[in-house]
DNA sequence: CTTAGTAGGCTTTTT
DNA sequence: GCCTACTAAG
């Protein structure tokens, strides 16, 4: 086992440690993936089979990198057989070989969240509600809720502080909906996201067998990212573990983020308390960051009440400090920010894919994006529309669903008419509300209007005949040929993409590739199956398909570009420099968490998250207005900034914005700072990462162009707006022009606005008026 | 039934 | 400001 002298000691002992249940709290950057994957492979080698161990992640690019990784260890033969999947894979798994037991076919459909929305909005309209209160994104939270904590319809009927709840916000009747809801996801032989974690609690509850089957079957179990459970999962991982209690969670109390997706901190929490001689080790080095880095990080998750006190340390280099960034507008904090990675990248040699932006919301990408696109530095955005949230991905699946499962209401909603088949709103409603009315499936009066007195006409009762033999033709081919076979000719024969020959618009062609790269990925996972001697059907297709997310079909993750991505995207990833924008009130923590503790401390475990990525440059910035939801805000700065200790930090505030001081002693700053600057870049070029001197900053970011001092900065010749002009500012209102400047190309004024104080602005953005010059 | 035009609304989103 | 989702006209 000499692996294991590749860990550091505590790393070792929650390895070593496998006779009862553990707890692994495991900081920032301390090896968690690490302790985890020879964890495993010290399992192997104490002669577990792989086939009794399960392994849970949150996402399927943790599984995937995790079983490589032992892989690696002892071999893919040995790899291949273990239990490791994400919480949805592993137990829709175990669903489908268990479906009869609960009243569903092994074949049942995955609803996504799109789905569930969809079967939503008609319950509000079949019920007569007001869709302007019974909203669906807030209908499905509730749903959502109840499920993830396994209430049961009834159970919400009769629960007066739900009731309570939903009367307060003027929805009574949401347990009705509620309900219907899983009536007809079982009518339709489908299950939500949700339904993967509560239908396998309802497994293991109703079938004592079955659920002492997988107890035994399971040897070992593994959680990763533990403090993102919630409810369900929890109670999933208690029964399996239960008799043998050979259980071992890792995770990290202070990143826990996901509370509004339904994870419940308290699992992790109160672990000791659900398992009794719990052994917990904590990981408290950090490999990952500078000292300040993590000194900072640990100053500010102080301030959280709930939390499991630990000591993260780095044993790397002090570093430089943690920059603060005050800019006027969100477009000039793009400017800054996008000079600063220049600066990094010509001066200091990082490259793009070093740097990552990180914001709390992706409407912030997009001034990031014009600025790094002005300057010519590659990016590359991660979030946004997924691959698989795609309109024609999900309509290509929605064929395929429906071919496996004739059922799928939500499927055949969906398709019916896509692509156009002259089939409106108001048949597809007479379709559901007789199906409904004669108590079958849609798909049986497809092709009988007569029988079952659909009210429609001979051309449209054979249009919907049409369709319905369309989709026979498919599932009776998904028996012989292979999945992408079949899907090939879903393609080509629904006409999916055919009008993509005459409309030569960017868009259909793009949605063109979308196809054909879902065709790819289908004949890739064909392939594979190939490889491991297995035909592919249809339906293990979709059901590997239906789990997945952008965040799988990942390429070109080497290529040289700046990351941009929200922090919850970027939670598990480290970069050597990152920027995280948009530090303000309002929006970082947003403006929906301040009511409550709770919410605010997850906002500030989310603020820990965007720290901790550093490896070695941290910037925060804040913008004094910025532009949302078409109108111009004022913004403070967060007040998780002052949460960090100020000894970490270094700003550019007082330069921007202290107008009392004067312009002159200004002037001093500036020029104590350049000169250190400049000492510190001679000594940076001996040495790159180790003498980062933390005073060679952009803090003089607005003003180190204006002073005397800066060589690039140039006098500008400015008959708009010469010295001495009288300007006005929507916001600051009248001032007095003092100098003007270029900087990189753009025009920068300090003006007097008199009690306002001095400003420095851009005039690109600052749309001035001039009053006199 | 399709298309265009407008009103409303707005965090984060591992599955 | 931008996207979606619903409504009115073709």
């Amino acid at each position: 086992m000499e692996f294991l002298n590749e860990l550091n000691e505590s790393q070792r002992k929650a390895v070593e440690y496998i006779d009862g249940a553990s707890l692994v709290i495991a900081g920032a950057g301390s090896g968690k993936t690490r302790v985890l994957t020879y964890k495993i492979a010290y399992l192997l080698k104490r002669g577990l089979r792989p086939s009794s161990i399960l392994a849970l992640t949150f996402t399927n690019k943790a599984a995937r990198e995790m079983k490589e990784r032992i892989a690696e260890m002892v071999g893919v033969d040995t790899a291949r057989y273990l239990w490791m999947g994400t919480f949805h894979a592993i137990f829709s798994r175990i669903l489908r070989a268990e479906a009869v037991h609960i009243g569903f076919t092994k074949n049942f459909s995955i609803y996504d969240s799109a789905d569930s929305t969809s079967l939503i909005k008609s319950l509000v309209k079949e019920l007569k509600l007001d869709d302007k209160l019974y909203k669906h994104g807030l209908v499905h939270s509730r749903i959502s809720y109840a499920k993830n904590n396994l209430i049961s319809p009834n159970a919400y009927a009769a629960n007066a502080d739900l009731q309570k709840s939903d009367m307060y916000a003027k929805i009574p009747r949401v347990s009705e909906i509620y309900s219907l809801y899983c009536n007809r996801c079982k009518q339709a032989d489908a299950m939500d996201f949700d339904d993967l974690l509560l239908q396998t609690n309802v497994l293991f509850r109703n079938n004592p067998t079955i659920l002492t089957k997988y107890q035994q079957t399971f040897a070992y179990i593994l959680v990763d990212e533990y403090q993102d459970t919630n409810f369900a999962q929890y109670l999933i991982v208690k029964k399996l573990s239960e008799t043998h209690e050979r259980i071992c969670v890792v995770g990290d109390d202070a990143q826990s983020i996901y509370s509004f997706r339904g994870a419940n901190i308290d699992n992790i929490l109160q672990f000791k308390t659900a398992y009794h001689n719990t052994q917990t080790f904590k990981l408290e080095r950090n490999y990952r960051s500078t000292q300040t880095i993590v000194n900072a990080a640990n100053s500010l998750i102080d301030k959280n009440e709930k939390q499991i006190r630990k000591t993260v340390f780095s044993e790397k280099e002090t570093g430089s400090l943690i920059h603060e960034m005050t800019a006027f507008t969100d477009l000039e904090e793009g400017i800054l920010v996008a000079d600063e990675i220049k600066s990094l990248h010509k001066t200091f040699a990082y490259n793009y894919s070093d740097i990552a932006i990180l914001y709390r919301t992706n409407s912030q990408s997009r001034v990031m994006e014009d600025s790094l696109r002005k300057n010519a530095i590659p990016y590359r955005i991660y979030g946004g529309l997924s691959f698989y949230q795609r309109k024609e991905i999900k309509d290509v699946i929605a064929y395929c669903r429906l071919a496996c499962n004739f059922n799928d209401e939500e499927a055949i909603k969906r398709i019916i008419n896509v692509p156009a088949r002259g089939i409106g709103d108001t048949t597809v409603g007479k379709l559901f509300d007789t199906a409904r009315e004669q108590g079958v499936g849609a798909w049986d009066v497809l092709d009988d209007a007569l029988r079952y007195n659909l009210p429609v006409n001979a051309g449209t009762a054979l249009k919907l005949a049409k369709f319905k033999s369309l989709i026979a033709l498919f599932a009776t081919k998904k028996e012989t040929m292979n999945a992408y076979e079949v899907v090939s000719d879903i393609v080509k024969q629904t006409g999916l993409i055919s009008d993509a020959f005459t409309d030569k618009s960017t868009e259909s062609l793009s949605r063109k590739d979308n196809v054909e790269e879902l065709l790819k990925a289908i004949h890739e996972f064909c392939e594979r199956e190939k490889v491991a001697g297995k035909d592919a059907f249809l339906p293990d297709f979709l059901s590997e398909v239906s789990l997945l997310t952008d965040q799988d079909t990942d390429k070109d993750t080497n290529s040289n570009k700046i990351t941009l991505m929200t922090i919850h995207a970027a939670k598990g990833l480290e970069f050597k420099a990152v920027f995280i924008v948009g530090v303000e009130e309002n929006l970082f923590p947003s403006s929906y968490s301040l009511d409550n503790d709770r919410s605010l401390e997850e906002e500030r475990r989310l603020f820990y998250v965007a720290i901790t990525r550093a490896e070695e440059r941290c910037y925060i910035s804040h913008a004094r207005s910025r532009f949302r939801n078409g109108k111009s805000d004022f913004c403070n700065p967060s007040r998780f900034i002052k949460d960090i200790d100020p000894q970490y930090i270094e700003s550019s505030k007082d330069i921007d914005f202290e107008p009392k001081q004067s312009r002159f002693s200004n002037w001093n700053d500036d020029m104590e700072i350049e000169r250190k600057r400049f000492s510190g870049n001679e000594r940076f070029k001996t040495n790159p990462v180790k003498s980062m001197p933390a005073n060679r900053e952009p803090q003089q970011n607005s003003l180190r162009k204006i002073g005397p001092t800066q060589q690039q900065t140039h006098a500008v010749s400015n008959d708009t707006y010469p010295i001495g002009s009288l300007v006005k500012h929507g916001v600051f209102g009248i001032g007095v022009v003092l100098e003007t400047s270029l900087v990189n190309g753009n025009e920068k004024a300090n003006i007097d606005f008199g009690t306002k104080g001095i400003k420095s602005l851009l005039l690109k953005f600052a749309k001035l008026e001039v009053l006199k010059n």
